[in-house]
DNA sequence: CGCTTATTGAAATTAGCGTATCATTTGCAA
DNA sequence: TTGCAAATGATACGCTAATTTCAATAAGCG
């Protein structure tokens, strides 16, 4: 019978490398990790992962979208200035909705530190 | 002799549009709320009143870029999903640094708050 | 007023990012 | 192994945002 989809290797390649990475990706980054693999593909495999739910989208501001596994519970992003690299950021911060002004509804919030990371920091 | 700038009925529509509203605007905003400006125009005015720090950017993921005045002091955003604009959120969390990894320096931040301005929320 | 030159704006062009095409490759069920 | 549909990938295409072009307009000094 047809089981729809297969199992490839350019696949496998994607998942491992989002498996491993602690770090959104952008599709760039993800397809020189992957080695490999063209961009159309990595384009559907992402779009794929993303409609099951597997992958989540990370955006900030004026970067190019990024990648990462979902179900990492609620946290944020710090966006290296310098190596351009995106890192996860645990925690988050309580009041963040009382914000807001009367009468709006939060419904979500995102937190993006900007600054230099360990590695650049020096 | 020769004083380098000009004052026009445009870049005098545009100073007025900014100064009057009280959130950020997309060019398109811009060129609408003006009115008989063009967008080439409102792209160079818009960038002229960036370089001399009159005017400030805000970004919101996946938006196009908007721009405030500038010297408003420091404060966040709030992005409604209905009617697509974008507010200004007074105000701040004080532990946002730490929320960073160790040897992580945070140089600025951004808060974005996104679900339903006052006027969508009923 | 008259002239120089900055400014304007419609349209063409560039740039970044993502999708569609389509010939070729390949997973995989029989 | 065979056969066929799914998958791949180089490239063409599309979309949106922003910049440049260039002829026409107009600010403002003398």
């Amino acid at each position: 019978m047809n089981t729809g989809a297969r199992k490839t290797r350019q696949r496998g390649a994607i998942r491992d490398v989002f498996e491993r990475s602690e770090r959104p990706l952008t599709i760039d980054e993800l397809v020189a990790a992957a080695g490999g693999v063209g961009v159309a593909t990595a384009y559907r495999a992402v779009a794929a992962l993303l409609r099951e739910a597997w992958l989540e989208t990370v955006e900030i501001p004026g970067e190019p979208v990024r990648y990462e596994r979902a179900g990492k519970g609620h946290h944020h992003h710090f966006a290296c200035e310098k190596c351009e690299r995106v890192f996860d950021v645990d925690g988050c911060l309580e009041n963040v909705r009382r914000l807001a002004p009367p009468r709006f509804r939060v419904k979500a919030h995102a937190v993006t530190l900007y600054g230099l990371c360990s590695a650049c920091a020096r």
